[in-house]
DNA sequence: GTAGGGTTAG
């Protein structure tokens, strides 16, 4: 017989998962659904249930009404979930605590803690649940100050009987930057018991921190350690790109799961190393849809193509059901590289597979499909969008920016607004960029100061970087100087390069030989910088000062590396250099080349040879 | 509450 487990007075346990939506007749049939609601995502299924629960009028119940309110926002439903604490006359605790969480995994950080204070306000006690929440919601979006005021009022009430709520508190410190690591080790000095959870906890923020010795050291004083605890030193390995180290420690590790192989093949795509990550992937005991995904993209970022899809496939034909993140990884790495026949075989099986496309997974599509040079494409796939976000709005705007129509970019920006959306700092480099392109500079200069005056957005120096771009390409190069010697920031490498390749267009001796003082000083041996320095000389006839640079060169022993081009043909990527001959039909190219030249030149091309 | 893939810029 099954073991009945301790329970509310009202729901019982179930085995099962829901699955398939059934009418549900009588009362137990609907307790049974109602006690594993908080896990339901299928979102016409749920509101069946709520249906069900309403006409049973168990929808103000103290314990179905949380459930109602974590499922909905499971299923990004968070109006619904709104309204269902709202008809909740005397919200409890774990109601109020349902709904803080709700707002967080919505991405509403503030509302969280707006509801957190209407639960005071209304004098319902917080519990050992409330604070993990809404720490929860201080990541990505709060400072040190507010994980600071919550730990003060935790002290307040004191809640650190429960493990739960200082673990949670450590993990908030170490995702507050290296400060906050700082904070959570002196709360881990202090805690009187730890359990394997605060010690990995710890060792993950000194990773994050970037204190790789110190979390091993850590790692190696632990009292004991479970595999999140390998995995997370496995992590750091290979996030800091220590292959070695990261292999070593993988070779000791006892009871490997599919998280520590996939963390190795992830660290080996990412070095580059892609014959060693396929032998690990190869070799893995048990895959998941994130070991092939991690492999897929890796293949796809490196420019992989065949192998890239010749797995896709075999992972399509092994039956596993595609997710957003798969989808949304894959689709980036084909952005990234230029594959546009991968990103086509994608966007074919989803289609095939009825797939539900998320906004995130659209936005995923225009990006690919603007940065494979399918513009028209990626406006067509924006425009069909039934919901968009900001991140929609950004990348189309700067997928057209990019290809050089700047005047649509523009006009989707004035369509954004009165759509109602702000814009934010990552829109300016857009619309920036999108002006440069224009040779609108000023213009551009306008909407770089509306984003204090207008919007609230404080310039950042990629903003700079931008006005630098668009003052320079536009000829201004003595304003774009200013610009650099007034800014709030010191200059960095990006932007005194910025600033010469504007000298590269404009050929101003004088500025580039003083912007290049910079640079040196910064990067010596960035061979980029002192070719491009040469090439200005070359271009005002100062043969003796090319001479010096080139001289410099050889001293610091650079060598510009190459640029090459890459092209998906059918398939195939096929790379080039200059002067390169090693592809097959190396002759053949050349000779069509000849052919092609003069006729470049009617219509006006002259490659540009410095 | 701790571990692997995940959309916009740089």
């Amino acid at each position: 017989m099954t073991k009945l487990q301790p329970h509310s007075s009202f729901i019982p346990p179930m085995s099962s998962p829901i699955r398939a939506p059934t009418w549900v007749s009588t009362r137990r049939q609907l307790e049974l659904k109602v006690s594993e609601l908080h896990k339901c995502s299928n979102l016409p299924h749920l509101k069946q249930i709520h249906a069900q629960i309403f006409k049973a009028n168990l929808h103000d119940d103290p314990f179905v009404a949380p459930k109602l309110v974590s499922a909905f926002s499971l299923c990004h439903q968070l109006r619904i979930a709104i309204n269902v604490f709202n008809q909740v006359q005397f919200p409890n605790v774990h109601l109020y605590n349902s709904l803080i969480r709700a707002h967080t995994q919505n991405s509403q950080q503030s509302q969280a803690f707006t509801t957190f204070l209407d639960m005071l306000k209304n004098g319902v006690f917080p519990d050992n649940f409330t604070y993990p929440f809404l720490l929860k919601a201080c990541i990505g979006t709060c400072s040190l100050e507010m994980v600071q005021m919550i730990h003060t009022h935790m002290i307040k009430l004191g809640f650190f009987a429960d493990i739960f709520v200082p673990n949670s508190l450590i993990d908030s410190y170490c995702k507050c930057g290296v400060i906050g690591v700082s904070s959570a080790r002196k709360l881990f000095m202090v805690m009187e018991d730890r359990d394997v959870v605060s010690w990995n906890s710890m060792v993950s923020g000194l990773i994050k921190g970037g204190l790789l010795e110190e979390a091993r050291q850590m790692f190696d004083e632990m009292p004991e350690r479970d595999v999140v605890s390998w995995n997370t030193m496995l992590d750091g390995y290979v996030k800091a790109r220590d292959m070695n180290s990261a292999f070593h420690l993988f070779e000791k590790m006892p009871g490997r799961n599919v998280v520590s192989w996939s963390t190795m093949v992830s660290g080996y795509t990412k070095a580059g190393d892609l014959d060693m990550a396929r032998l690990l992937f190869d070799k893995m005991p048990v895959k998941n849809l994130v070991s092939w995904t991690i492999m897929i993209s890796g293949y796809a970022e490196k420019g992989f193509i065949k192998e890239a899809i010749c797995l896709y496939n075999e992972m399509e034909n092994s039956g596993l059901e595609l997710d957003d993140g798969t989808i949304i990884s894959i689709l980036a790495a084909c952005a990234e590289s230029g594959l546009l026949a991968l990103g086509k075989r994608v966007r074919s099986s989803m289609v095939a597979a009825g797939f539900r496309c998320s906004t995130a997974v659209t936005n995923a599509l225009i990006d690919m499909y603007a940065k494979c040079g399918c513009v028209e494409k990626a406006l067509a796939v924006f425009q069909g969008m039934s919901e968009r976000d900001l991140v929609s709005w950004n990348t189309i705007i700067q997928g057209l920016a990019m290809h050089g129509d700047g005047l649509t970019a523009l006009k989707l920006f004035y369509r954004m607004k009165q759509a109602g959306f702000e814009p934010d700092k990552i829109t300016f480099i857009g619309i920036l960029c999108a002006c440069t392109h224009m040779g609108y500079v000023d213009r551009g200069v306008g909407y770089f100061y509306s984003m204090e005056r207008d919007y609230y957005i404080v310039p950042q120096i990629e903003h700079y970087g931008c006005l630098i771009d668009l003052l320079g390409r536009g000829g201004r190069l003595k304003e774009a100087l200013e610009v650099v010697q007034n800014m709030p920031m010191e200059p960095n490498a990006v932007i005194w390069g910025t600033l010469l390749g504007a000298c590269r267009l404009h050929y101003p001796e004088e500025l580039a030989q003083e912007v290049l003082k910079h640079l040196v000083k910064m990067n010596p041996a960035e061979a980029g910088n002192l070719s491009m320095l040469s090439n200005i000389f070359a271009a005002a006839g100062d043969w003796a000062n090319v001479a010096n640079v080139r001289r410099a060169m050889k001293n610091i022993g650079v060598q510009k590396p190459s640029g090459t081009s890459t092209l998906d043909l059918d398939g195939e990527v096929h790379e080039f250099t200059v002067f390169d001959s090693s592809h097959p039909n190396s002759e053949d190219i050349y000779q069509m080349i000849h052919l092609l030249r003069p006729q470049l030149k009617k219509p006006g091309y002259a490659p540009r040879l410095t």
